[in-house]
DNA sequence: TTTTGAGTTGTTCGA
DNA sequence: GTCGAACAACTCAAA
């Protein structure tokens, strides 16, 4: 009798390399049919944006053609993902269905619905860690409660056994005698039907082979001063893993194993400069460790107090923060970057979301709307983490009189003005002293530099002194 | 149980 | 120009 048909779910783990549902549905024997299944209705209220949905198109081609080259192939399908998997476990006489777990709310909900429906009918499910480095229930405090501290979370993390090894990606494996039906690449309609995405191509290289080569580049070179260089937008000093990570092109467990095998023999100072690289892989890991926890978070404060901030609701205020155009150049250019090229720099990151929420008052809820509608690495996880960080409602929150100054900010961190010429080319000319400021430069530099405050570029759309007071204001005012 | 030390990423003010 | 303190009080995690 032939081994029976393996049906390898492909979710958020869009690779072959390190793949454990692959590479156990390989071991198993049978033929296999690897499938993907597009069912926005299952996003749980989280549909995936624009930008992010151009990255999976990309991804799922790059991901097809490495499985045609390994003389299979990838089913495409559409619809509610329990009912596709029934339909294709009876197309394909399939006796096993393989995935690789993933966190969010909703899809935790939903796999476990599916897994309960498919072994009541006789088809076994087996899932498998692929997507972090600890499971998040796995890390618990000496109480077992979870972490909601970062420092101690990661050290406990470190005391854990370290992550397995790397699983190759298999070469080849049995195909099944007729494949089932699989709807086209553009059925799905991920591409934008507006050719924006043109600034997204040059910018990016979704794809397993991408992802890997971005992982090169990065610790051929920026590795090597990442502390002092994460921090510079205008620089190319981070690793711009997050795309690659989140639809899974790569694993935090290639990522650990690449730095720690390149670390042996490398001196103390590349040493402390990876250890910090990794220890934003395990800020990642927290991320998820709180998602699986307080799932509510992904829409409410973690902190009870914030139910009753006095946010403001202004949509004027809100697209001008969209659409970059507060006045604030630092923050400016983050938004335009963003729009230009679904990816912002984390720094800037930082300063756009407390200026939403600190100058702007705004509830941060609506900022991580807007990030999850245009970040090509948009991530339920990191992004709910990092909203509420900035806001100071989540866990390890900024204190509330942390208020980054935009003008402070721009002149730390692109003292040279290269970001903001950038992404905001009308200031271009204006003189490094004012880049930062505009609205504050003399008349006739301005002139010279033909910049008109209020015409070529928008006037400050709050006073920064004034909108810190409110601020603080308003924070007070949770206390009492 | 109570205590203690600590907590990603900052800014402003006044000496 | 530089430097240290203040900005509040709270919660978490571990001893």
């Amino acid at each position: 009798m032939p081994p029976p048909t393996t049906l390898v779910w492909f979710r958020q783990d869009l690779r072959l390399t390190d793949h454990p549902a692959l590479h156990e549905a390989v071991k198993r024997g049978g033929p296999i049919v690897p499938v993907f299944i597009w069912s926005m209705e299952e996003s749980g209220g989280w549909p995936r944006g624009a930008a992010s949905r151009w990255w999976l198109h990309q991804s799922l081609l790059s991901l097809s053609k490495d499985l045609e080259a390994r003389g299979s192939r990838l089913i495409l399908r559409q619809g509610p993902a329990r009912e596709q998997l029934q339909a294709l476990a009876e197309e394909s006489q399939a006796s096993l269905v393989v995935w690789n777990r993933v966190y969010e709310p909703a899809h935790v909900l939903r796999d476990k619905e599916i897994m309960q429906r498919c072994e009541a009918n006789g088809l076994e499910v087996r899932c498998f860690p692929g997507s972090l480095l600890h499971e998040p229930w796995e890390v618990q405090t000496a109480q077992g409660n979870p972490y909601q501290v970062f420092t101690p979370f990661w050290k406990a993390c470190l005391q854990r056994p370290a992550p397995g090894p790397v699983l190759k990606a298999p070469t080849t494996w049995p195909t099944p005698s007729s494949w089932p039906q699989s709807c086209s690449l553009p059925d799905l309609q991920l591409e934008p039907s507006i050719p924006w995405a043109d600034g997204f191509r040059t910018a990016w290289q979704p794809g397993e082979a991408g992802a890997r080569q971005r992982l090169q580049t990065f610790l051929d070179g920026p590795i090597e001063s990442y502390l002092e260089d994460r921090n510079r937008p205008g620089l190319m000093g981070t690793s711009r893993l997050s795309p690659h990570l989140h639809c899974g092109e790569i694993s935090p467990r290639q990522i650990w194993h690449a730095i720690t095998v390149t670390r042996a023999g490398k001196p103390a100072a590349w040493q402390q400069q990876a250890d910090g690289f990794l220890r934003e892989v395990y800020w990642r890991e927290f991320a998820y460790h709180l998602l699986h926890h307080f799932p509510r978070t992904i829409d409410q404060p973690l902190r009870e107090a914030f139910q009753r901030f006095p946010w403001r609701h202004d949509p004027r205020l809100l697209k001008a923060w969209q659409r970059g155009n507060t006045g604030y150049p630092i923050v400016d250019a983050g938004l335009r970057e963003l729009w230009h090229t679904g990816w912002m720099h984390n720094r800037v990151r930082m300063i756009a979301a407390s200026f939403l929420v600190k100058h702007l008052l705004i509830p941060w809820q609506e900022g991580a709307r807007w990030f999850w509608d245009t970040l090509v690495d948009a991530d339920l996880a990191n992004n709910t983490l990092g909203w509420q960080w900035t806001a100071g409602c989540g866990a390890d929150a900024a204190p509330y009189f942390r208020i980054f100054n935009p003008i402070l900010q721009g002149k730390k961190f692109d003292p040279k003005g290269a970001y903001v010429k950038r992404w905001v080319p009308e200031l271009a000319r204006l003189p490094l002293a004012w880049l930062h400021e505009p609205w504050a430069a003399p008349k006739d530099i301005l002139r010279e530099a033909g910049v008109q405050i209020g015409q070529t570029y928008p006037a400050p759309v709050v006073d920064h002194a004034q909108a810190r007071q409110a601020a603080l204001a308003a924070f007070a005012s949770l206390g009492s």
